[in-house]
DNA sequence: GAGATGACGGGCT
DNA sequence: AAGCCCGCCATCT
């Protein structure tokens, strides 16, 4: 487990019910804006049964950026969608809607 | 230490 | 709006 992993899984457990936030917000929490594939590397590595709430976590577009993974990406939907984050047609949330603002509260 | 990999983003076409 | 290409970062081999 290194730093820049923890400061990421902090990040990320302190996203609300109900909202998300892009790999690049993410990284931008951290301190490092152009680390998003940074933070993609870190989530990837996360065990099953993590508490940390990894499915919050998509795409610039608010869409489920897992797809390459076989199989995460319904998991991380229905996740989703269970805690109220709606998707369009397009598979894809908005973040003007259940985007995550960290100094909105 | 160098080269390759991957849950990515931004800009241009 | 979608896709392609290039650039960025952390981590692995």
């Amino acid at each position: 487990m290194t730093d820049f992993s923890e400061e990421v899984y902090a990040t990320v457990q302190r996203i609300p019910r109900g909202r998300i936030i892009h790999y690049g917000g993410v990284a931008a929490l951290v301190g490092k804006p152009r680390a998003a594939r940074g933070v993609g590397y870190a989530l990837s590595h996360l065990p099953p049964g993590t508490d940390v709430p990894w499915w919050r976590v998509v795409n610039r577009r608010g869409g489920i950026s897992t797809s390459r993974h076989n199989g995460t990406a319904q998991t991380q939907r229905a996740i989703l969608e269970s805690e109220g984050v709606e998707f369009d047609h397009l598979e894809q949330a908005s973040f003007d809607r259940f985007g995550w603002d960290p100094f909105g509260s």
